[in-house]
RNA sequence: GCGCCAAUAGCUCAGCUGGAUAGAGCAACUGCCUUCUAAGCAGUAGGCCAGGGGUUCGAGUCCCUUUUGGCGCGCCA
């Protein structure tokens, strides 16, 4: 097998072959190791030389050649840079926020935004066909809940808030209320009189809108847009959520118990649990279900990846073995669940109550913190680990804080170029003679890491894992940062000069590029 | 009680399918700006990888177990 060594002095590629088959061949593996150095031939290659190092590793050097090429590729690809063909073109759909469009979005939606986003990207650059999708639920008992409480927002108004119960589970947020009082603005008091039916049905229609069109501004102010919007409801109005339970009864996976329908989840990998109510009516589960089948089959994505909070951890298996009961291969669906985010300042973590009202909406957070750090920030952590939120950390503008370590470095390189402009010095073309003249420690460091750039992406987009990217962008940084201090462009003889001016725009090119994944700016002066 | 996720430097975290002396950043200490941005660089110090077993040539990584923390386990969504 090869690998990436920990330390460079071992080469940039090592192969254990001779370890992991010495016991095979009853032979030491540096017999193997020395056995196989004999007969390798390397002309033809990127590399220059293999050594048999420590108990038997073959150590594998790169040639100068090697970078050049990568050079030469990164110049020539620009800001494709990077992307591969590795997914095939294969399509994908990625569901993310899908926040209720009963309220604002929380700080957990704030972490799946960003990583549901920088994953969409990532997907995208490793060479998948990738759509966004937002899923509103404007259907279900949670609009009841909605409609519940506008409707006792505003007939207060009109009766008084003593007269007025407010329902127990009801939303309790000032956003509610905001919508009573605008309504009634708008409409008066004509709705006092009318059914309750009516009521609610006219405060939803009026309320609902304005928070699914708010939930797109302060997605789009968080720099995400969505290929499609789909709405529940439309999978109530077209059948599918009947069709659902009509399919799996008719495959035998559904029985009714003291007047419900279960679905037989023992059979499939999950637990047992209630599709429709002893009232007729659907849970919750059976329009996702309807949606994902939506999602595989009636859309035909290859596959389906879902972000969600690992509060929903529980309801996978649910949904998954459905899936597999309609008889659709349930190993298409990918979830990524997230853990939870706790937000931190002043070193104390900041308790939110959803049931109040009083969470720290993704607004007010990005009130306080730049984009920038805000999707930086979540996408540091991998999305199965809690995070964390230094909301100190986030607004700081110093080395403590690593976007600004990262933008800076691209300031630097910008500065440079045009600081030499000024003098007279722009980026050539140069020969390979002049490019292999890159032959500092710091420089190898530096094309090596560029190099790997498109492996990241792949290796990001195959462990759904964007959390990469950002310790991509901060390797990438520090390598920069080193190769500055020590290498000088201006004062040098011409070629090198003119070689180190193209490592520059290269490592430009991919810091931007490294950027672009996440949609943080890549200042040019700082 | 059952299930999912985690536990690595003082703090925040890497460590890819098991590989060569466990790595960064921040914080601490010491140096480096008359020359391309010092929001930077170089160096020092800091670790029974939560504890205990096991698998193997080799374990932070895999298996079992204990402990601690987070989240789930409704005819709520």
């Amino acid at each position: 097998m090869l690998e990436v060594p920990a330390d460079r002095a071992h080469g940039d590629w090592a192969c254990n072959a001779a370890l992991v088959n010495a016991r095979t061949y009853g032979t030491a593996p540096r017999k193997i190791a020395d056995a196989v150095l004999g007969r390798l031939d390397l002309s033809g290659t990127f590399f220059d030389r293999c050594e048999v190092a420590g108990p038997g590793f073959l150590n594998f050097y790169y040639s100068p050649a090697f970078y050049t090429a990568v050079l030469r590729e990164i110049r020539e690809n620009g800001e494709r840079y990077g992307r591969s063909d590795f997914g095939g073109g294969k399509r994908v759909l990625v569901e993310f926020v899908s926040a209720n469009p009963t309220g604002p979005m929380h700080i957990g939606n704030a972490r799946g935004g960003a990583i549901g986003d920088c994953l969409s990207s990532v997907l995208d650059a490793a060479g998948y066909h990738v759509e966004r999708e937002f899923y509103v639920n404007d259907a279900g008992n949670q609009i009841n809940k909605f409609a519940a409480s506008l409707e006792a927002r505003y007939l207060q108004i009109y009766k008084g808030e003593d007269a007025v119960p407010f329902p127990e589970d009801g939303y309790k947020g000032a956003d509610i209320v905001a919508h009573a009082k605008h309504f009634a603005e708008q409409y008066g008091d004509q709705y006092v009189a009318s059914t309750s039916e009516e009521r609610r049905k006219a405060l939803v229609d009026f309320a609902l809108p304005q928070n699914i069109e708010g939930l797109r501004r302060d997605l789009l102010k968080y720099r995400i847009s969505y290929d499609h919007w789909f709405r529940e409801s439309t999978l109530h109005a077209n059948g599918d959520v009947d069709r659902v339970v009509e399919g799996l009864k008719k495959r035998g996976a559904t029985y009714e118990k003291e007047g419900a329908v279960w679905f037989k989840g023992s059979e499939y990998g999950s637990e047992d649990f209630v599709l429709v109510r002893s009232n007729g009516v659907p849970t919750y589960v059976v329009p996702d279900i309807a949606y994902h089948y939506n999602k595989l089959v009636t859309r035909g994505f290859d596959k389906a990846i879902d972000v969600l909070g690992a509060d929903h951890h529980g309801y996978v298996p649910r949904l998954k073995g459905a899936l597999k009961a309609l008889g659709v291969d349930e190993s298409r669906l990918d979830v990524l669940l997230m853990q939870m985010v706790r937000l931190v300042r002043n070193g104390e973590v900041i308790k939110a109550s959803k049931r109040s009202g009083k969470a720290i909406t993704l607004v007010t957070l990005l009130e306080e913190v730049p984009v920038d750090a805000a999707r930086f920030f979540f996408n540091q952590r991998e999305p199965n680990s809690e995070l964390d939120f230094d909301l100190d950390l986030a607004v700081q503008q110093d080395s403590q804080n690593p976007v600004y370590y990262v933008q800076y470095a691209h300031a630097r390189l910008c500065s440079l170029f045009k600081n030499l402009a000024a003098e007279g010095m722009t980026l050539r073309d140069c020969t390979d003679e002049e490019l292999a003249l890159l032959r500092a420690p710091e420089e190898i460091a530096l094309m090596r890491h560029l190099s790997t750039f498109a492996e990241e992406i792949v290796e990001s987009a195959k462990h759904y894992d964007p959390a990469r990217i950002p310790r991509y962008a901060v390797t990438l940084a520090t390598l920069f940062h080193k190769f500055y201090t020590a290498c000088r462009v201006k004062g040098e003889a011409d070629s090198l000069a003119a070689a180190r001016l193209y490592l520059c725009d290269c490592t430009r090119t991919v810091l931007r590029n490294t950027l672009a994944l996440l949609k943080i700016s890549a200042p040019e002066s700082m």
